[in-house]
DNA sequence: CTCGACTCCTGTTAGC
DNA sequence: TGCTAACAGGAGTCGA
């Protein structure tokens, strides 16, 4: 689903629809509108206009506008983004693989016939102008090591938790989460504050690498401990059956060999 | 402020 | 074969 590193290719591949005179808007689904943004707003502060810069911060992706003003696109955990006709990641997990035209959220045509659209099926994304950039914490991409630790290694939640929360550091999902801490050794339940240095340096560390791995291997779905993220799935690492718990309100596997 | 519980969305899948 | 219930997780809200 889309993640942190899922958001990174979306703007990438968004790039390509900078600079180019938008000429339409479509936003069929009013539900997909948040913020009290409305179809008429929309119309009214990128007709004729450009998008000037592709930015993200955690799971938000900014399109800036050349008047100043600012798109905020949100995916959920099904929504997928089409400029020209090609999605940015061909197939998305958990989302479908039909191709269903009702399933288009918010589009924008250019004058030269190309578009940029956002197709949801479950409709857990969302649209809206002047989203509120500084509600997130500190990109996960761009966050220091030293600032990563302050805001995560505090308190009695369970670790996992702590990592996905938005608002501590922006952009981290279940499936980076699950991944890092298995590569970590560290059992997700832990309480975030009660880790030792060793044990922080080993998560900061696989975070990075872990982050550094799904870009280049295409998304959050590319981890090692994927295949095993099924109901008695086993450690690829020493082969036991993985822990399945719900953890931060998210189902959690991990590794009662290893992960400690 | 912190934190867990609950709710929303709906296509897919597991199970009877 | 056909139906139903469970499941997936990002994000917002609410109450203790």
């Amino acid at each position: 689903m889309p993640e942190g590193v899922e958001i990174e290719l979306y703007r990438r591949w968004s790039e390509r629809a900078l600079d180019r005179t938008i000429t339409e808007v479509r936003a069929p689904d009013e539900w997909f509108l948040k913020d009290g943004t409305t179809e008429g707003q929309l119309r009214a502060v990128l007709t004729g206009r450009s998008f000037a810069a592709a930015r993200r911060r955690g799971k938000l992706l900014v399109l800036d506008v050349d008047t100043g003003e600012r798109l905020g696109l949100r995916f959920g955990m099904t929504g997928q983004l089409f400029v020209d006709g090609d999605a940015a990641i061909a197939e998305l997990e958990y989302s479908s693989r039909r191709d269903e035209p009702a399933w288009d959220r918010f589009a924008v045509a250019f004058d030269d016939g190309g578009e940029l659209r956002i197709r949801d099926p479950r409709r857990l994304g969302g649209v809206a102008l002047e989203p509120d950039e500084h509600a997130l914490g500190d990109d996960v991409f761009t966050i220091t090591p030293k600032r990563l630790g302050e805001r995560v290694f505090v308190g009695e939640v369970a670790l996992k938790a702590r990592l996905l929360d938005q608002q501590r550091v922006a952009g981290i999902g279940n499936l980076i989460a699950d991944e890092t801490l298995w590569r970590a050794s560290i059992d997700p339940a832990r309480p975030a504050g009660g880790l030792d240095g060793n044990e922080r340096r080993r998560v900061i560390r696989h975070l990075r690498r872990v982050l550094a791995d799904f870009v280049a291997d295409g998304g959050s779905h590319t981890g090692r401990l994927q295949p095993a993220r099924v109901r008695g799935g086993r450690c690829p690492r020493d082969g036991v059956e993985l822990l399945r718990r719900e953890i931060g309100g998210r189902t959690t596997y991990s590794c009662p060999h290893h992960q400690h």
